[in-house]
DNA sequence: GATGATTTGTACGTATGTATA
DNA sequence: ATATACATACGTACAAATCAT
């Protein structure tokens, strides 16, 4: 439920990707397999093979290739020669490397939307926040991520720069599946809302340098909370 | 001849995107068609049909497709339903957009290498770039272009990140078929080695905001000389 | 380690959609 | 505007590689 914007995100950048309008079969099955990736119903390290989703979606195998091709380069599977596609497993310093890249761009994102922001965005981001705010005492998590997910995207549309957005939106997708669990933390939640509070107080007073520090700080303890989550995990 | 370098920066992201190691048909199409992109032989808005490439590279459409659907996903090609596949052709914005977040990645990288780069890296991007000097005065433009590729790629490694490093390749390749003509420019080689001067002498000295500046405007200063020569090549 | 079963890689054919006369 | 030519989308077939026993 929760995942539905998260996704559609993955599959605007998709439909953006191949100016589809409206869908042929590898789209659908991008958007189809991306989803079962994104929902965590393809778990990283899960292998998958073409006939399987094939016959899974009713269509040949053809279409099949060519998406896990497309998702191949987006970041969401890999593939070895006569190998069977498997999802991406980010390993422990991949994972580190994503998340600072991220905090790299979103600190980008927020410093650019702090200077270039029109009154409409920086009005649409802040009522976006303080609506969010009551689903933080609420403990409605998923609620919640819906509009941490908006959140996000309205700053990579604020810093008015087409690839800037498509970088962050493209590496935001890849790490999904790793951030997925981080609002189970207890107390996670209010704290998150507090650092995007921290990021829109900066972008609407036009302090670019206090909000690119807001939002690199923002997704590095968003990182650590997805480690901490991690080791609960499996500890 | 110059643009050997380049492209094997594309492979390389390729190779690694499949861990391909011996490459398949489609590895093989994946690469031929991004060399005949860079390199400038198919030139942007150019329509490319299917089967001519399969005719011209004696195999089926299959892999074909499949290779121009990875492309596309790279960004060097742009597909639409039941039409042909054109070349990228960053618009002008589009473009502007593309330098922009190629200076912020640059940006990036030359901050972390002042911090990261081990003691050897900073002795091997010295050297390069001294080596380098020679070409400047014998507007030797095609094998200077080999090292200026070769001392970007440094500054990409020297973050010791992955996925910067992915990110600033990928949007460094994106962008080379519009670079391409830069060198071409009265006296742009020998101020292009003093901006890279600039960068390797902050990274040499650890100093990451001075890095950072002079890296963000050498790009800005590429982007310039670009756009002045596209506007020659039309005038 | 060898063999049978699965799975991938590529070629090719047909149907459908797009451009052109 | 209609028809013809052409390019793509998808399905199917088979060889080669991989995996499992």
């Amino acid at each position: 439920m929760y995942a539905v914007i998260e996704i559609e995100s993955v599959l605007e950048r998709a439909e953006k990707k191949t100016l589809t309008r409206t869908g042929t079969t590898v789209e659908h099955m991008v958007r189809a397999i991306a989803d079962l990736i994104i929902t965590g119903v393809l778990k990283p390290g899960e292998k998958m093979d073409e006939g399987s989703l094939a016959v899974r979606f009713e269509v040949s195998r053809t279409p099949v290739r060519e998406a896990l091709r497309q998702l191949c380069a987006i970041g969401l599977v890999e593939r070895q020669p006569n190998k069977r596609a498997v999802v991406t497993n980010v390993s422990g310093s991949a994972l580190n490397s994503m998340f600072e890249a991220m905090a790299e761009l979103e600190a980008i994102c927020a410093r650019l939307s702090a200077e270039r922001m029109t009154t409409a965005e920086r009005r649409r981001l802040q009522k976006m926040h303080e609506e969010s705010a009551a689903f933080v005492g609420a403990s409605a998590g998923e609620d919640y991520e819906a509009f941490n997910t908006e959140f996000h995207t309205q700053l990579y549309r604020g810093a008015h720069n087409e690839h800037i957005f498509e970088l962050a939106t493209q590496t935001r997708a890849r790490l999904s599946p790793f951030r997925r669990a981080q609002f189970r933390i207890e107390g996670r939640l209010s704290k998150s809302w507090g650092e995007h509070d921290q990021i829109v107080g900066a972008i609407l007073r036009g302090d670019a340098v206090a909000a690119g520090i807001a939002a690199y700080d923002h997704v590095s303890i968003v990182r650590d909370a997805s480690a901490t989550f991690a080791r609960m995990g499996r500890g």
